[in-house]
DNA sequence: CTGAAAGCGCTTACAG
DNA sequence: CTGAAAGCGCTTACAG
């Protein structure tokens, strides 16, 4: 009764493996093996046999068995620095449907965005064998960094965020949506146009912050008015006065995302001010909230979910064929226009 | 030169094992497994010696071979119908940290609240040799499904909804939820009240459903205000004036969650009437954009992080004792008032 | 198309 | 405290 005394054990112990599956369907192991693979070298009569074998003892296959022998775990590790932020769960919703889609499963990893755990949890990936991963890198991500993953021979891809340009990429291309908001701001007649920024420096930090000083520039705008808000989302409201402390007064603000957005639009309705008629304003990103907020937002999108997708596939892509020289994928941005943006009078120039 | 053909391999033909380890280490191949397990019986200068010879290799720990023999594979599945939905990324969220923190990786799936999907997902789960799974049984989960897992001896544990009293769960208690909402705003003085909701049909739904029609009757008050809204956030404020069709008007809505509720706040800003004062609105989840709103949002909140949490030691628990009885851990909710609720004039009585 | 043998990298008793 | 041997459940050449 040794099923008594180790009471978890009865399950590994009445395993059924290959080899039953053979003996009752009448074939030798490699064969089984050959059906369960899909190769075609079985004949119809005899895959049918070994497959009504698997079901009548519910056969299930061990993956981790043929991994260790067949070296490939069918097994990608997503990490990003925080689950809690809607904009990196629809980033890997996107990333687990093309990941399972190809019969692949996803391990998940939270860094926080600390290089520390960063480290831990990569090394936690290859433990597990994962035949590679998806990293938004942590935003204090060392130099030396990829020189250390291209040593350990994983395939890699950046996703939001990159900090090497021999690994494959897939983002949004920050800069050109932040032209595109200041253009439409600019066409509305707006002259001082504030950035409402917060959160870890990294990558696609830099390219809102150079594509909105360029396009200021471009136009012959100030593009110093950089304002830093709170990172915590209830505090962001309260922080709208900050846009109005020095002596350039705004008549509109971009904003680095939507949380901000969202924030500040409360925030300057309790300054008293409209925001889409006495002041205007763009969020970042498009989340779904953005249509059900009076007024509406004017959204740049960045559709998280197919960054995701486009990881997910230069991922697989990299896993067949590891020769591919490094790519990137930089979605367009677009432009959602509602009703969060007014035109300034003649008056006001 | 096989590196040459076989461009991939030379990562996995040059792996450095265990027992490179140990001859680098001069100990056997069991000693140095011993010192990796961390095992008390391993003399302080060996393990040193042997911590030494595994740096030096850059030895990294195959865990998948270990699984083989050991019959654990230091995995959890974790199993949600969505996303997308930043509710299941905070239930992801606090589950992700405590199986971390426990040395363990989640493999993750997403059902897409259906069925067969959720088989296939199961079934995948259980190739990969998952140590238990944690899973939000899709809505249409049939009767049989419990029992499917019990012959499979699979650890598991429902979270949010629950499906079976056999096995463990964790959840809110929605019902005692909704009371605290109706209660609120019969203090108020509202006696009509309807209940908004929309999404699928679940355990989850049911309490909710329940608790506020047992709420409204044990006040005397009419229980079956209850309107469909759409799915779809952005449709959301279109379905405000669903709200009026019946011959009783309410003076306040309960919302099933969040997302209902900041639809109806911006629809029934859009039929002129004005939450916090003309009419009154609680939420349910109390996201973190109920501060952020105006007016701002008052909500019952259900904290799913600390569910999720939840769900992870339960997992744990019986992972470590397989024989616990099932349990059952169901946090209270908390009402979270803010200023979406004003009290109706005695006039209206 | 099928079979017998070896091996993936660990852990597990079992001796010493 | 350490060593030699067997085995976890597959897949991979290699013969036939």
């Amino acid at each position: 009764m040794p099923s008594e005394d180790r009471p978890s054990g009865d399950r590994k112990k009445s395993r059924v493996t290959l080899l039953d599956v053979a003996q009752h369907a009448d074939v030798s192991r490699a064969t089984a093996s050959l059906v369960i693979r899909k190769s075609p070298l079985v004949g119809a009569e005899t895959r049918a046999r070994v497959e009504a074998a698997m079901r009548e003892l519910g056969y299930v296959y061990n993956l981790g068995a043929a991994r260790l022998r067949a070296e490939r775990s069918h097994t990608v590790g997503v990490v990003v620095p925080n689950l809690t932020n809607p904009f990196f769960a629809e980033l890997l919703s996107g990333i687990e449907s093309v990941i399972d889609a190809a019969g692949m499963v996803v391990i998940l990893a939270n860094s926080g965005d600390l290089v520390e755990r960063q480290d831990m949890v990569m090394r936690r990936m290859r433990e597990h064998g994962v035949d590679g991963v998806i990293l938004c890198p942590a935003a204090a991500t060392g130099t030396d960094f990829p020189d250390r993953i291209e040593e350990w021979n994983l395939p890699l891809v950046q996703a939001l965020r990159h900090i090497s340009d021999d690994m494959d990429y897939a983002g949004v291309d920050y800069a050109a949506g932040m032209h595109q908001a200041v253009e439409h701001l600019a066409s509305l007649g707006h002259r001082i146009i504030a950035f409402a920024v917060h959160g870890p420096i990294h990558s696609a930090y830099h390219e809102r912050i150079e594509g909105f000083r360029e396009a200021m520039q471009s136009r012959g705008l100030e593009p110093d008015l950089i304002v830093r808000v709170p990172d915590q989302t209830a505090q962001i409201p309260g922080s709208a006065s900050l846009l109005f402390q020095g002596t350039a007064k705004p008549t509109a603000v971009i904003c680095f995302n939507d949380v901000i957005a969202l924030g500040l639009v409360a925030g300057l309705h309790d300054l008293g001010l409209k925001v889409g008629e006495s002041f205007s304003l763009i969020g970042f990103d498009d989340v779904a909230e953005a249509e059900v907020v009076r007024p509406r937002l004017t959204s740049v999108s960045t559709a998280p979910v197919s960054i995701g997708e486009n990881a997910a596939k230069l991922l697989l892509d990299r896993l067949s064929d590891p020769l591919l020289p490094p790519r990137k994928v930089v979605k367009a941005t677009q432009l959602h226009i509602r009703q969060s943006c007014a035109s300034v009078g003649e008056a006001v120039l």
